[in-house]
DNA sequence: TTTGTTTTAATTGTTAACAATTTATGTTAA
DNA sequence: TTAACATAAATTGTTAACAATTAAAACAAA
């Protein structure tokens, strides 16, 4: 994807909504986006028309953008589509990954296994997100990997907004499983990992209480002015 | 949706390439298109945004917007998101379709019935796809339903742009038998008869020769300056 | 005719100014 | 203090003008 003003503005929301830095509710105003972006209106109104066709935003009128709050019924909607894409997708990658695509797979775990004893939360929901997008490009199917990316970044919407009972939101122990039956080409045991993974994450969502709080802009992109 | 411009603009153009009136490579010229609906190019420009968002339409930097054309890898791709998520439909049609619901499915059978006696493709092309988005809709679940939405929006554009043997690219008959294993609350007979009725379709494909001819905008959307 | 070059036209990209609407602030009365 | 209202500020929506780029046309040379 080429380096437009308003794509670069979209990455970096979706990255700081996938951190959780961006929380549901929180008010993407057109002035300050392209004061923190150092770009015109223009781009920014065709970034937020982006977001918002990825779900992500809610664009009202004469009113402005809002990073979207999803129901309970949205949110679970969601996890129903995860799972009928996660488990197609990892079916493509117990067909198709290769030693390197598994070596990648390995070091991530390892990785994950680092963050997890710095205690860093953010990190983690990050090193999550991307395991299970580093699947969704072994599979090597660009359509199914485009739905899950948005499926995820809303997915990191909802934890953040209704919170999760696990501090850490994927148990690792589930990841490596994954892993283990994709070396092992097994199939049907990544399918049900994969389905049993995501009912759980499903499973640890605190539905009913909402935490609504949000702060400035600019304390949520800190590193964005120095973006050409 | 509300009823924006922009959101006019979009339904139109997506309306004109599930009609296919609107083929791949097409160029959707700015000016053109604010004098076809009477808006100013701002509104033009963020319809596009939303339509390249949908993966309908792509946009060239200083060259414009152009109807995608999807590769035959892409066409692949795309079928198994179709499987992956129609089947997980169809699981919810069986389980949630009420009497009501199932009596649509039935008037739809017979509205396919008239329109192939009519010989009309763009008429046939057009309810062969407000079936699969019925069943979508049955289904209640919004995620699949839009994702769906998308689609068979891309399909519409491949099978123009491909060609496909059967004249009628949805053969009647695979739908009848999927509204009787719904009726039947069969679920796995129902998920058999998407799954094949799908590969079905991709099957009658006809990829190697395409056909880019294209005409004026201004034939394509011959009711559009009165949209208001 | 065909090819390459220059000139012209058309199209997209960018910016700023202004209008319309909403939100915030301040004032007055109960 | 609270509520209602009027005013001011901020934000979004709209439009037009201009710059930059690309496509088309005209023309000249082989």
């Amino acid at each position: 994807m080429s380096d437009t003003p308003e794509n670069v503005l979209v990455e970096h929301v979706l990255d700081a909504i996938s951190d959780q830095r961006l929380r549901a509710g929180t008010k993407l105003g057109e002035q300050a986006l392209s004061d923190l972006f150092s770009c015109n209106r223009a781009h920014v109104r065709r970034a937020l028309a982006i977001l918002a066709a990825y779900h992500v935003v809610d664009l009202i009128p004469n009113r402005g953008a809002f990073v979207s709050t999803p129901s309970e019924d949205e949110a679970r909607d969601l996890f129903q589509a995860r799972r009928a894409i996660e488990v197609t997708i990892i079916r493509n990658v117990v067909r198709r990954a290769d030693e390197a695509d598994i070596a990648n797979l390995r070091a991530h775990l390892a990785t994950e296994d680092e963050i997890r004893q710095q205690n860093d939360r953010s990190k983690a929901i990050r090193a999550s997100r991307d395991f299970h997008m580093l699947l969704a490009r072994i599979g090597r199917n660009s359509v199914l990997e485009h739905y899950l990316a948005e499926l995820t970044m809303r997915t990191s919407l909802i934890i953040g907004l209704y919170g999760s009972k696990s501090a850490s939101l994927c148990s690792d122990d589930e990841h490596v499983r994954i892993v283990q039956s994709v070396a092992d080409r097994d199939a049907v045991t990544a399918q049900e990992m994969v389905d049993y993974h995501l009912r759980h994450i499903e499973g640890e969502i605190e539905f009913g209480d909402e935490a609504p709080k949000v702060g400035p802009l600019s304390m949520i992109f800190p590193s964005s002015r120095t973006g050409r």
